[in-house]
DNA sequence: GGCCTGTGGGACAGCGCTATCCTATGAGTC
DNA sequence: GACTCATAGGATAGCGCTGTCCCACAGGCC
């Protein structure tokens, strides 16, 4: 009477509604949500018409109502602590193979190996209602814990084993990986093994923690031969590490590092210097990047399998996700020791 | 104390509600909302009553009903063409730098370099009614285009400047550095120079085209001399296409590597081979990645600047989001000609 | 025929928030 | 004192979709 309530829908997006696919096809919008979403109780004439509809006004599901009403979203979540490590690149590349064709989004996060930043992308995709959670390592704050505990959302742990009891886990053995290579470099007769380790995350200091315990027992142990920096890994940094130790202890004949980047870089520093590798300094890596068997002497390395754990892992919480009991929580994928020209 | 209550309904998502953080603060919800938001006309008493009763509860907003009461989201879209090359990873991270702290999610698509990949995140990302969009380079499918036209959300594109005609965009001329380059080598006194260029995206084109059109000025362009692969770059393919190079063409003297991935490969071979570098074969790289300055010999390199584009890119994508008008919509910041051991 | 069952499809009522009104209050004006 | 006017805070009504009931109807059985 006084004041017209026809405002201007500016609270719309403009796009095209379920209501407009619904009518334009000729049903109730109910019918054609179950229609897009292939539920089986809609007669495939109908569903047809439906699709056509939709695709003729370029329709496209909004998830944000579609979260809301059924409590639950098409993402799934992971937080990885770097990007720079083309490792986690890879593992990622696989859990999106997998969680694509599925329909789901995957959100990444990267918590630049900080527990507090991974603590809050958890707070920040728990509000999204994911449908699982992956995550990287189990090193976390006990608030972050908390919350993983009490959303009830299925959740899945890459990479590591070793303290995994309890929960759902794909990768291998951190300490079995830093004992083969201990064990390798055993086998070819060097004396005086050097472990260098950067970032300090907890699986690089489980490397070492393997290494040193296989040392300890060949009666090889030299606490002086380690050396670790919390600075983060790259190139630049294995050149810096390798002329540092082999200035402190010139007598050392083996280097493992826990990281290929790290080794890239004192192999190129070795080469710079003229020091003969592996003649006087075997350098053994971790990870087997793929420009690893492209150096020069090729890099020995440890291969870790990040393919084949960013698809076990998603395929596991795909499982979780869908209520399924699973057989195996804990998958070991191994790792494998590649010899090449530099042990 | 915060004790989850079990609802029966099981459509809800058990985690507290702003209704539940008004009631506990004895105001009305439209009241909270505002408060937590921010929003001055809340008295600050009230207001840090609800921000207190909040905490107490551990409230984080649905980011899916905010999305659908307000059509808009807190989110902006990223999409890149590849996350192995750390080029895009490090844009990325100065892009995060700017958008978290105003609150922003970020979403990370990667088109693997195929345009119906990317036109595909553009749709399934326009879904989610990002407040903006960040992409790379202006090679897009017609309906991706269509799409982002129709959808009137600000977009600012990276990388490269030139046919960015009418665009926002952030970045440096692929021409000019291709020709940077060519006359780089042509200053050293090269005559024979090769170009090599994996991928065979848009940017990787121009700066061959840059790089061909300075040598014809020249007086030195030789069509033979130029190696185009679509395979994607690395190390590994650098090895190859460099032995490729010289056994069909071993009088030439430089090679401009449209990658330093490729060029990290090729000085990697030369070393293994015996060629000398840059007595025999200049190598000249591309983006200038941290690995580039530790090769032996260090590598030259064309250094691209993409923190400073990942930021200016999202600081004009933010002005955008505001409705500010914008100066200057495209940005050229330039590249810097790195000069080192292997020319 | 009466009764059941199964099946396709629709009506309805929200999910948790925010945009948009609208009211109550009190200060300021003449 | 009657009138404005600004302002804090509330009431209401959705945003676009889906979970849950419910109904109509066909086919089978006794």
């Amino acid at each position: 009477m006084t004041t017209p309530k026809n405002d201007k829908n500016t609270r719309t997006t403009g796009r095209p509604t379920l209501n407009e696919v619904a009518r334009s096809a000729g049903v109730s919008p109910i019918t054609a949500s179950r229609a897009l979403r292939g539920i089986p109780s809609v007669a495939e004439e109908l569903a047809q018409r439906v699709r056509d509809a939709a695709r003729e006004l370029g329709y496209v599901a909004n998830p944000a109502a579609r979260a809301l009403a059924s409590a639950r979203s098409q993402t799934v979540a992971v937080v990885v602590p770097s990007l720079g490590n083309q490792l986690f690149v890879e593992t990622l590349e696989a859990i999106h193979a997998v969680m694509r064709p599925k329909g789901l989004e995957v959100l990444i996060g990267n918590s630049h190996y900080s527990r507090d930043e991974e603590e809050d992308l958890i707070r920040n995709y728990l509000a999204y209602q994911p449908r699982g959670l992956l995550l990287t390592g189990f090193e976390r704050t006990e608030s972050a814990r908390r919350m993983l505990d009490s959303s009830g959302i299925p959740c899945v742990y890459m990479m590591d084993l070793d303290s995994g009891a309890g929960l759902h886990c794909v990768g291998f053995s951190q300490l079995r990986a830093g004992a083969a290579a201990a064990e390798h470099l055993i086998a070819r007769g060097r004396q005086r093994m050097a472990f260098v380790g950067a970032q300090l995350d907890q699986r690089t200091l489980l490397r070492g923690e393997g290494f040193r315990r296989a040392l300890q027992q060949a009666g090889l142990y030299d606490p002086a031969l380690e050396l670790l920096t919390p600075r983060s890994s790259s190139v630049g940094l294995g050149c810096e590490l390798f002329n540092q130790l082999l200035a402190s202890h010139p007598q050392i004949d083996a280097i493992f590092f826990g990281n290929d980047d790290l080794a890239h870089g004192a192999l190129l520093e070795a080469m710079r210097r003229g020091v003969k590798v592996p003649e006087q300094v075997a350098v053994l890596g971790f990870n087997d990047l793929p420009a690893s068997s492209f150096m020069v002497p090729r890099l020995s390395s440890i291969r870790t399998p990040r393919e084949a754990i960013g698809r076990r892992a998603a395929e596991l919480l795909l499982a979780l996700m869908a209520g399924q009991s699973i057989a195996e929580p804990v998958q070991d994928i191994g790792f494998e020791l590649m010899v090449r020209e530099s042990t």
